[in-house]
DNA sequence: TAGTTTGTTTAGTTGCAACTAAACAAACTA
DNA sequence: TAGTTTGTTTAGTTGCAACTAAACAAACTA
C-alpha cells in the first residue's frame, strides 16, 4: 500500500464521517467538525475548524454548538484568551447516552403525544354505534403501537440512567440474547 | 372529552405518524400510508390510498413498495383481481429486526468501509517520522472508533438472527441492565 | 384489434434544511 | 473613545429529496 501523508488521509476520514453524519439526517459540516476534533490531540478554535473543514464561521459556529448540546463535543476555555476551543468526546458509549437523553426533542415526543391522544379519543367512543367493530379494530391498534412505544421508552430510559456504559455492556446483551 | 368521528380521528392518526416518519428522516408519505393501512381491517389497494391520503398516485406506488422492502407493509393479491393489495404489519419488533437487516444500505456501509480503510493507511504509517506522536494518536482513536463500530454491529446482527423478539425480549435486557 | 385497468417511470416543480455573506453584539485593548 | 477580536444572528441562496402530472408499459377484456 502506498504511504500518503497525514493531512491527506486525516481529509478522508473527514469525508467519510461528513457521508456518516448525512447518512443519519443530519448535517455534513457536524461530521467534519466531529472528525477534525476527533483527530486533533489538542483543542481547536473556531477559526482553525472553519480553516480545516471549509465551512464559514456561521455554519461552524451553529454546528459546534448542537455537537456541544449532543455531548459530542466538548467546550473549553483557555485562561487569559478569550478564544472557545473545543475536543471531540471520544466515550462512544456516553455519547449515545448523551443523544438519547437529549430526546426531549419536542418535535418528536409532541408525535407520539399524539399517539397517545389518539388513543384516549378512541377509548372513549360511543360503543353502541353500527361501527363498533372498526372502532373495536382501532381501538386494539393503536393500544399496541402505544404499548411498543412505552417499551421503547422504558429502555432507553434505563440507558439513559445507567452509570456507565461500555463495551463490556455489549458484550453481556449479547450473551444474554444468544442464551435465550 | 367531546366525541369525534372515527374518520376524523383515523386523520388525525395519519397526521401523527407522518410527523414521526418524517422526523425520522423518512418521507411523510410513508408514515400515512402506514396509519391507513395500520387502522384498516382490510387490505387495502393503490387508489384508496391515494384516495385516502392525498398524494398521488406516482408518490404511493414508490413509497408503498419502500415501505414493503423495509417490511413495514406487505402485498397481497386477490385471486382473480389484477389490483395489488397491501396491509402493515403489526409486529414492530418484527419491523426492527427486517429494517436493521436491510441496512446493506450500501450507502452507510461504503462510509464505515471508509473509516476501516482509514484505519488501514493509518497502520501502514512510517513510523520513523518526526511527527510519530500525531500519528500514534490518529491511529488509536481510529482504532477505538472502528472497534465501537464492530461492537455495534455484531449486536445488531446477533438482534436480526433472533428468531422471535417481544416485549419479553426487552424486559429482559432492561433486567441485565438495572442489576448491573 | 382497440380499449380498459392497473402499476411504474420520467420530466419537471417545489419546499425546506443547510449553507454563505455580511451585519451585528459583546468583550476586550490602546 | 475608536479599533480589534471573537462568536452569533439574520437575510438571502442553493441543492436535493419528495412530490405532481403525465407518459408509458403490462396485462387483461370485448
Amino acid at each position: 500500500m502506498e504511504t500518503r501523508s497525514l493531512e491527506v488521509i486525516k481529509e478522508d476520514f473527514i469525508q467519510g464521517l461528513s457521508q456518516i453524519s448525512q447518512f443519519w439526517g443530519l448535517p455534513k459540516s457536524m461530521g467534519a467538525i466531529f472528525a477534525v476534533l476527533y483527530l486533533s490531540p489538542t483543542a481547536i478554535g473556531l477559526d482553525e475548524l472553519v480553516e480545516k473543514t471549509g465551512f464559514t464561521k456561521g455554519a461552524i459556529s451553529t454546528s459546534v454548538r448542537t455537537l456541544a448540546r449532543m455531548g459530542l463535543v466538548h467546550r473549553q476555555s483557555k485562561l487569559g484568551d478569550r478564544k472557545d476551543y473545543y475536543i471531540a468526546e471520544s466515550d462512544f458509549y456516553k455519547v449515545v447516552r448523551s443523544i438519547l437523553k437529549g430526546r426531549e426533542n419536542s418535535e418528536f415526543d409532541r408525535a407520539l403525544a399524539s399517539v397517545r391522544n389518539t388513543l384516549g379519543e378512541l377509548e372513549a367512543s360511543p360503543n353502541q354505534e353500527s361501527d363498533a367493530a372498526e372502532w373495536d379494530f382501532a381501538k386494539n391498534r393503536v393500544a399496541e403501537m402505544q404499548s411498543f412505544f412505552d417499551g421503547l421508552d422504558n429502555l432507553v430510559r434505563v440507558i439513559t440512567a445507567l452509570e456507565t456504559m461500555n463495551q463490556n455492556t455489549v458484550q453481556k446483551v449479547i450473551g444474554l440474547l444468544t442464551k435465550s
